[in-house]
DNA sequence: CATGAATGAGCTTTCATTCAT
DNA sequence: AATGAATGAAAGCTCATTCAT
């Protein structure tokens, strides 16, 4: 009387939208509230579903919000206008718009608060967010440099945290971001490390 | 019948070092497991007194840990040479032996989760520690620029911001800063801030 | 495909008789101890169960006071002889025996004691035990006055809380209340609220 | 060089005012809060003392609050007017306002819950408040016993009773006593105790 | 004698996790 | 697979009482 279930896997399917809901839930309060401060019984009120549904798909509140941070992806587009200052620009504007989002700064202070207590967060989110979007400015740097725009000897890989630490540093002096920070950054940087032409 | 010196407070004095010990106890845990997993009971033992001891003194976890805070005083050298550049790298090189202390980074981590639960820790920290540092390298650049040794035009406030900025996004990208470090960010500055002597 | 019966209810279904122990222990203690001496750890010992199977439940401690007060139901026969006097009597001697109850008086202390800070307590008292009561004594002489007993204009309302009161005045006096107490106040307003007849 | 004290006891005296204002603001909370509410800190605080000198004068908490009770005393004129009725009802009138005044009930409802726990803040209570109306009203009944005016057989307590726990079992049942309650109390008894007159 | 400081034990409430259906 | 029920362990905070000055 039974019917052979035709797919390869047996018993009941889990429903894939209700594992995004929980890491959509898990990604919310995490910045919002932090990672200690973040439950679990807020996230399954939040997604709609039990806490044993959560704990069949990842073992504990680590690995959840681990895995919650891994579904975050930089998604921003990457400028490529032949103009150096104007690509730098325009890609840090996207990343001030990012930092400056609900809860952007409180995402990372609090990967940095557990560094000690649940590293994989610090992980994840370099290699998701810190390590792309330092790629993304060191290759605008890197066709500076095929083209011939920049001096010998700079050291890009400083050029770009100055970048995008500034940010940091504004927003933990005053929680705010004016617009056209992004060009002043870049009138310095650029300033210090293109070529200087010879003058006559 | 005269009182020459009567009692100068009525009641048992309290033990000076007590509240010393509380506080240090707090900022520890504070550093180290972030505002919300930082428990009075913890600082208790640590500090060897008891609860009420702590809430005779402040009226909640909260009050506590700002008063921890408050009690973080930035007591660096302010280096003056005469050589620029080498009075900003003497600075940053403070600035990153004391973010590579332990916790060092958790604790600007914990400040910023904490922003929207409890304000007072972020305002606090910047007025102990991040606006004094700001100011002393904002110092550095205002004394060249008195010297004529800048160019015009250029957003002094950015590039402190780029300084010191580039130590968290280094720590954020790493967990490490390299010695030398500091050198290549006042390379590159200093470098983009300058006036550029005519050539001959 | 039909589903005839689903599962009536989803997930474990809560063990009927954990609630009914923790109301009785709440109901216990409340009597035992007051309000605000009575402890939820106390309650969880006496019932068997952990605080959160509590706290699932009833969202607070004041919420599972009135929830357990709420199962009181006055639950007593009412007397209807014919003879007005004998039903007072006989309701009366009920209403004693439940005040000699181990905390009968207790708990009436209680939701008094309570009124400022939990006046739901009161509330609830009086719905369950109080208005019944005094409904029952009322109909009693409601029946009396539809048969001519009694003389005009007298208060039947007073009546009812002076046959009431005594025993609160009298266990306030003297902790007990002797046999044959009620026959000697219904002696008293039997005489106050009957009509006379003319005598020959 | 040390004057003798003249006064037969050494040291300093105790200022008499201090251990009053203890006990005023003992049983102001003891009546607003309970007994178990009550808070040493808070009346220390209202008394404008420490704990300690409160602690010198009276061993515990419950020593403190049946001192602060043994204070209780009833002050209420004696009405004598020839008129048994009026008598009561003038009596039974001041006992409704002392009732009413704030936490008037509160404090009979917390020396009931505490029983138990603190027997003689109820034994106090009787002795000093039950005890004694209950004799004023039983001598305005003897009185008129005396001048004839009762008929025989009838149990003089049982009505004290009835008139005093009336205005409980008012209270209990709706927080408020109307005026003229008192009234319609005595007509009732009043006619239940008194010998009917031989008609004619 | 009076003070402010200190304490051990307790309170209500919440959490991450597991169980039973 | 999914649910609601259950739990041990902790959290922040307060209390009656005692100590040291």
């Amino acid at each position: 009387m039974r019917k052979i279930a035709p797919t390869p896997t047996p018993g009941r399917p889990r429903d894939p939208e209700t594992g995004q809901r929980i890491l959509d839930a898990a990604l919310r309060l995490l910045a919002a509230q932090g990672y200690s401060r973040m439950s679990l019984d807020a996230i399954a009120v939040d997604a709609r579903v039990s806490k044993p549904t959560m704990y069949r798909r990842w073992s504990s509140k680590a690995d959840l919000a681990t895995a919650a941070l891994r579904t975050l992806q930089l998604a921003e587009p990457r400028p490529d206008s032949g103009s150096t200052p104007a690509d730098l620009i325009a890609t840090l504007e996207n990343f001030s718009r990012s930092l400056l989002r609900p809860n952007g700064m409180s995402l990372i202070g609090t990967v940095l608060a557990e560094e000690a207590h649940t590293p994989e967060l610090l992980r994840l989110f370099r290699e998701r967010i810190v390590t792309p979007r330092r790629a993304m400015l060191r290759a605008i740097l890197d066709r500076a440099a095929e083209r011939g725009e920049l001096r010998a000897g700079a050291d890009l890989d400083a050029a770009v945290q100055m970048l995008t630490g500034a940010f940091y540093a504004r927003y933990l002096a005053q929680s705010k971001i004016e617009p056209g920070f992004a060009r002043q950054l870049v009138e310095i940087v650029w300033n210090g490390l293109r070529k200087v032409k010879a003058r006559r």
